[in-house]
DNA sequence: TAGCTTTTTGCAATCGTTTGCAGTGTATCG
DNA sequence: CGATACACTGCAAACGATTGCAAAAAGCTA
């Protein structure tokens, strides 16, 4: 069917040791023969067989990329970085989606290191650790996001911890003093962290937390539901949510908007990871940035060094973080005035600012 | 490093064909060494190489889908059900990001065939038409969502023609005489198609197509705010615009937040294809939803179809239509009564319907 | 038990490369 | 001019499976 080397060398009057060789631009062949199988191996159009070489070399220029999927915005990011990236070197990028689920995860491990890859990024379950741990004397491997504690793989996290305290601490300088917390389950890091900065921020600020404005869940909208109905319904509701928990923001936005709750009047909100759109929603939602960008980036970086080390193995283990960075929108409003100062500020405890707005912006158009 | 068949036969103490044939299953062996050596294969941890089984039979279980992005929720939702279907059967899904450029496209597709894959859904930009051509000889190829001209492949589309249809209908119905329309680029089909059901709608109604209505451009955020700024500063802007171009729909958002317009009061929105959020946004957007779920089951059953009819090439090519389907929320508003009838329906003219209740909403709140 | 068929097994070639080793040819040097 | 080095090249053995063909074993019949 297709050209081989063989074709080639055949075509070339060479034998087949030299055409490789030729082609493979090792320096060992006259510089004449390998211009001259260069050009007839074009002209044939030959490609060599990754398969072929692969089964000689136990290469497969394939990397994996294990997320839990492609809703989180995060991973589409990470995705698309990773792709980037891997093409750019030849590689292919294996994309799969566990689905957070530790027996998926495994069944998909085992298949990548059967096709012989090359490297592995993978946000993992937790739940796989001593596999993960074995599967690493034979692949490089990189874990993103998430830490498995079971193993002592290289690791490139998000800065929970810093994006969680800035995110409270923004909340906390608005003049918020009842502030919920929806986070992510407290099995994971990013669930255990978000939560510690959260509650650093607020003892820094003299504010004693109180475990009822607090909600922990799984990565799933409705935990947002959930978990906003049972702040909304406390004898004395939050002024403030931070929803930490990326996937649960819908749920969180379906229950404000269900229930005709205002944001920011009637209540400031402040997510976790951005999303295109957030940006485009009215109001536009303040974040907190987990750099996705970056952290794939490094997660790259860092399995390529790997990779080139090729089997100096485990020395130099590290744990990276990429820092979280708040970006302001306008879903969080100041409540009262911290200090005496600042003035300029429209800070508006009428509830009806943003509807005469909206009102005046009608009637100039109709 | 990993233990290969000849290991194991030689724990077993037979030949390597023999193992290979016991644990391939071929009923070629006694059951008694079937059973013996699935035994043994198992106690040693044995797992075939997937390289070296494809290099002899030419197959390596790997089928790749090819599409733009990973920002459009449709590719999402493709992605997602590709990856399960495909796990189920035991293939590994090699997911591909193409940007919609056809040099990248060109180059991951020779790439793709240089990995033997045994199967591909490719969403095809269009130019590289004789090249799927000449790979469709090699691997069974299907098209999704998008029509390569040049080839005869088997394509599975959306029915943009009928969604287009549905949703221009739906504006009209709800009394819209000029509706303005964001549509993708012409030389695609979903452009085209979406554009033709948009005029067919209108002619049906009697309304003549008005071109400063009809704003076409790539599948991009920018062309839906050049073409929504175009269309709110023409003399006598549209009372809806219908937004076909889904990358486009957030350009839109913003813009029409830009300028505070109100919607669906001083403009009703219309999209294509849903996201996730489009449901918890407010207003909730409206849409004509093109199946993207479905596409995706069809043409991964068409692609196993091929993949086993094996050779039986090109008989029976055959194009399929996935029904689009309106999804009313309440981003498009009534803005005159069609016809006399109708009655309980409050199909408010007053523009400050909404705010009122929301305010109300908030005043019984705060 | 011989002769036949039918299962079950093993040998060896093959897939398309890479690569150690040995062989050829040419240049260099004394 | 012969010896030695060096640059190229080719042979053949891998890599880990599958598979056609033939041999061995087993089962049957007479």
């Amino acid at each position: 069917m297709s050209v081989t080397l063989k074709d080639v060398a055949q075509a070339a009057r060479v034998s087949v040791s030299t055409a490789s060789r030729a082609l493979t631009g090792t320096g060992l062949t006259s510089e004449r023969t390998q211009q001259r199988l260069t050009r007839i191996a074009r002209q044939l159009g030959y490609r060599p067989n990754p398969i072929a070489r692969g089964l000689k070399t136990g290469q497969s220029r394939l990397v994996a990329l294990l997320v839990h999927n492609l809703t989180n915005a995060s991973f589409q990011v990470m995705a698309e970085v990773v792709q980037a990236r891997l093409k750019a070197l030849n590689y292919q990028m294996l994309l799969c989606i566990g689905g957070d689920d530790p027996q998926q995860e495994s069944d998909t491990l085992t298949t990548l290191v059967d096709h012989r890859i090359d490297g592995l990024i993978v946000v993992p379950t937790g739940k796989n650790g001593p596999q993960l741990k074995a599967l690493a004397k034979d692949v490089p491997i990189v874990c993103l996001v998430r830490r498995d504690d079971a193993t002592d793989l290289e690791t490139v996290l998000a800065d929970d911890p810093q994006g969680a305290y800035l995110g409270t601490r923004h909340l906390i300088e608005l003049g918020h003093k009842r502030i919920g917390l929806i986070v992510g389950r407290q099995d994971t890091t990013s669930g255990r962290e978000r939560l510690s900065g959260y509650v650093r921020a607020l003892r820094e600020a003299g504010i004693s937390t109180d475990d009822t404005l607090i909600h922990a869940g799984h990565f799933v909208p409705e935990t947002g539901a959930t978990g906003c109905r049972k702040l909304l319904d406390l004898p004395r509701p939050p002024s403030a949510i931070f929803v930490a928990n990326h996937e649960a923001t819908l749920g969180v936005l379906r229950v404000t908007a269900e229930r005709n709750i205002a944001i920011p009047e009637d209540l400031s909100l402040l997510c976790y990871e951005d999303m295109p759109w957030f940006e485009w929603h009215r109001p536009a939602i303040s974040i907190v940035d987990n750099g996705a960008r970056d952290l794939a980036n490094l997660a790259v970086d860092r399995l390529l060094q790997r990779m080139d080390a090729k089997g100096n193995g485990n020395n130099g283990v590290r744990e990276y973080r990429v820092g979280a960075r708040l970006i302001k929108r306008d879903s969080c409003r100041q409540i009262d005035a911290p200090t005496a100062g600042r003035s300029a500020k429209p800070k508006s405890s009428s509830p009806k600012s943003s509807a005469a707005k909206s009102s005046a912006a009608k009637s100039a158009k109709v």
